[in-house]
DNA sequence: CTCTCCCT
């Protein structure tokens, strides 16, 4: 049957691509034989001669399948030629050719010889699914091949037809090679909810039509989250279809997830599951897929730094994958549970562009690349999420002001752990922690929920450690990689301070009952009888960022005096002197600061001369706006007229610009002052004009005349406020006052004309023109006609061009 | 009213 494969007969041209080039794509459907097929073929190409090969696969599962299934079709047992690597079990011998290696491996093996030694090429299996580990991963193989292995082939293996993305950054000419999948036709009903009805509802309303199909088979139904799979089970259960119904989930322990994906011949199944069934299990005799068509994303929010499930509707990708579920190994049927005209956005999201990005920048640190969009990425790390990371880096101390890693962030990159638990494992050793840790990095990096509190959880284990054997092998592997061994006793006395170093952003302070405000600024809550509801200072360890207010799952107690011996900064007291607006002068006192906290203030006697100017800048900015008076307003006019036309010799004094450069030209005229009343009547326009040369002052002056002299021989200001927002400088005068005027006053040597606004004698707007000459000799006229009898005492005079301008009546002229 | 998935 393997020769039937669609990949057969693109195998020889992939090898000749791969013969002279050292990147390909290779788009596959599921079912084309991609994953094993290929990489046994480039084997015997003769620039992987006596050279290793690795296939990165994105889970455990799937590594170790490929691995079995290679080596069958070699005749082999695993770890002979083909071999697989992954986090405490590999299987590989002196024979390995071909590693089937997982993410996170293939990220360690870069960091340990970025010059990749001995292996020829990388494949990378299922790089559609965009994880933030593949995408790294290529990111730094690119970094390798361009810059000192440019024999290094690269291939990526994708089931998604858009490239557009890779091909930026694997070089737009780069191959691409597209293969047919294998799967049977599936027959596509929508079946959306009637009505206001739920969707474990539908979904057991479109099971009971199902069911009535003779042909149906199991049913897989996907669900977004636990709960609704909870209760559909139930009201499955209760119902009187006859059929066995198996919950399926990620939580779930693994024999019963096991036990779900079983076939069984006596009855029909019924899987009840999240999308773990839609990529990572396959699950056999299933021919029918209910797809309630939504799932449940972590959105990582910088600004909280925290992560949220939300849930969404699917993409088409994960919508047509989920369907191909039920073509395996028959035609099926496919209900999805909404409408036909439903938009569905096209493909999932990379995980890079939603993650917390902290385990990248380390990674991108340690690899010497200290700003991360240095390196050549499909999808950009964004800008928000980077900065984040690099906050908590620091807060960590795994980071260096340069952007560079310091003595703990090295170490902590080597350790495998996400890097808040890192950086509590190395700073473990200045507290003689170092087994009590390792116990606790592994429990929270596990799977499991923690009931209760940290503390009762960790007596258990470590009281009883073969009932908990997943954590007690990853404790052990944690201790070896500290060179320590786990005693018989731990003490548990470091737990808070451990928890600290951990979760420093995340210090607690009580603000009421069951109310916290955290280190990093934001609000959680603590339900009201919680035992812990009451302490003055908690470190959050588990929280759930909420709509309103987030809320602390776990948390332990602390005390002022372990983060002060944790942390000196922290137990500085800091000279903070700020604007009172009540007494409307500077105040200042001494504080003891943790992030956003204040653990304990005292009166400052004296304040320093820079931070009062610092101060007293400060609130100007956190003001709406500058107190402008009106020759600032036309200053700032002529400056916008001038900077328009010359960017580059004339500065933008728009107010907000202003606001931004307080420090540099106000900054002179504040010293020794501490009231904000003395600041507001500082002369802000002679400070402006201040900044700029003495010529560059007479050319204003010129260029932009606040004054222009009338026919009538009287100096009218001119208004250029409206040059703010790009329109024309505005003079107002009598008409009369006008007479003479041939045509529009100009300003700027002669570039803009100004606008007129001709007023009656009552100082009524008669006429508002840019255009004089036209006005005198179209407009005038009716005005004349119109004005003569009701202003009889001033001058309306046939030809305006050469009348004697005015600025009163006739009789004071005659 | 906690909990999608994956990995060193």
């Amino acid at each position: 049957m393997s020769t039937s494969l669609p990949i057969e007969q693109h195998l020889n041209q992939i090898r000749s691509v791969l013969a002279s080039q050292n990147r390909l794509i290779l788009v596959a459907q599921p079912g084309a034989g991609k994953t094993t097929r290929v990489p046994l073929t480039l084997l015997s190409c003769a620039w992987a001669q006596g050279q290793k090969l690795l296939l990165l696969e994105p889970r455990r599962v799937a590594a170790k399948l490929a691995a079995t299934f290679m080596a069958a079709q070699l005749n082999e047992q695993v770890g002979e030629t083909v071999g697989y690597r992954m986090r405490g079990d590999s299987q590989t011998g002196r024979k390995t050719r071909l590693e089937v290696v997982t993410q996170g491996v293939l990220i360690r093996m870069l960091q340990d010889d970025p010059l990749l030694e001995g292996v020829a090429g990388i494949i990378f299996d299922e790089f559609h699914e965009r994880s933030l580990e593949a995408d790294l991963g290529l990111a730094l193989a690119l970094d390798v091949q361009e810059s000192v292995r440019d024999d290094l082939r690269l291939l990526v293996m994708s089931a998604t037809l858009d490239v557009t993305a890779l091909k930026r950054v694997l070089g737009s000419d780069i191959a691409v090679i597209e293969s047919e999948g294998r799967a049977f036709p599936v027959e596509t009903h929508y079946r959306p909810p009637l009505g206001e009805a739920s969707l474990s509802d539908t979904a057991l309303r479109v099971l009971h039509e199902a069911l009535i199909r003779p042909e149906s088979q199991d049913v897989l139904i996907i669900l977004p989250g636990v709960a609704d799979i909870a209760q559909l089970v139930d009201a499955v259960e209760e119902s009187p279809l006859d059929v066995e119904v198996h919950p399926l989930h990620g939580r779930l322990p693994l024999e019963l997830q096991q036990a779900a994906m079983r076939p069984r011949a006596e009855r029909r199944r019924v899987i009840v599951s999240t999308a773990i069934a839609e990529s990572s299990v396959t699950i056999d005799g299933v021919n029918v897929v209910i797809d309630a068509g939504f799932e449940r994303v972590p959105l990582f929010n910088p600004s909280t730094g925290l992560t949220k499930l939300t849930t969404r509707r699917v993409n088409k990708a994960s919508a047509d994958q989920r369907r191909g579920r039920a073509g395996r190994q028959q035609p099926g049927v496919c209900y999805r549970l909404w409408a036909a005209e439903q938009p569905l956005v096209g493909y999932a999201e990379p995980e890079i562009l939603q993650a917390d990005l902290s385990n990248l920048v380390l990674e991108t640190a340690l690899w010497g690349v200290h700003e991360p969009r240095a390196l050549s990425w499909v999808t950009s790390p964004p800008e928000g999420a980077l900065r984040s990371a690099q906050a908590l880096l620091d807060q960590l101390r795994l980071r260096a002001p340069g952007g560079g890693l310091t003595q703990l962030g090295r170490q902590s990159a080597a350790l495998a752990l996400e890097p808040r638990l890192a950086a509590m494992l190395v700073g473990a050793k200045a507290l003689q922690a170092i087994p009590l840790a390792c116990a606790l990095a592994a429990l929270m990096e596990g799977r499991e929920r923690v009931q209760g509190s940290l503390r009762d959880a960790l007596t258990q284990r470590l009281q009883k450690p073969s009932a908990f054997s997943q954590w007690h092998q990853q404790t052990q592997r944690l201790a070896r990689s500290m060179d320590v061994s786990m005693p018989r006793v731990v003490d548990l006395g470091a737990l808070s301070a451990l928890l600290c170093l951990a979760y420093p952003d995340r210090v607690a302070q009580r603000i009421g009952i069951g109310r916290f405000k955290l280190a990093n600024g934001k609000t959680a809550t603590l339900p009201e009888r919680h035992p812990f509801a009451q302490h003055d200072w908690l470190v959050a360890v588990a929280i759930e960022s909420a709509t309103s207010e987030a809320r602390i799952y776990v948390a332990e107690p602390i005390t002022i005096t372990t983060l002060v011996q944790l942390y000196p900064d922290t137990g500085r007291w800091e000279e903070c002197v700020g604007w009172s607006e009540e007494q409307g002068k500077l105040v200042g006192e001494a504080v003891q600061r943790h992030g956003e906290l204040v653990l304990a203030v005292r009166p400052l006697p004296q304040l320093s001369a820079e931070a009062m100017e610092k101060a007293l800048l400060e609130a100007l900015k956190q003001r709406p706006q500058l107190v402008i008076t009106e020759d600032v307003r036309q200053l700032q006019g002529r400056m916008a007229l001038l900077s328009r036309l010359w960017p580059e010799q004339w500065p933008d004094w728009s107010e907000a610009v202003l606001m931004g450069t307080l420090e540099t030209w106000l900054a002179p005229y504040v010293a020794g002052l501490t009231r904000m009343a003395q600041v507001e009547r500082l002369p802000f326009h002679s400070c402006l004009m201040n900044t700029l040369a003495w010529e560059q002052q007479q050319q204003l002056e010129r260029l932009v005349p606040s004054v222009i002299t009338a026919p009538s021989g009287r100096a009218i200001n001119v208004d250029y406020a409206p040059c703010q927002v790009e329109q024309a400088p505005v003079l107002a005068l009598k008409l009369q006052e006008a007479f003479g005027w041939q045509s529009t006053p100009t300003v700027v040597d002669g570039r803009v004309s100004i606008i007129l606004h001709l007023l009656s004698p009552a100082r009524r707007p008669l006429q508002v023109t840019q255009d004089l000459k036209s006005f005198w000799i179209n407009g005038y006229p009716e005005v004349r006609k119109e004005m003569r009898g009701r202003y009889p005492k001033h001058p309306w005079p046939e030809d305006p061009l050469t009348a004697q301008a005015t600025a009163s009546t006739k009789r004071r002229h005659e």
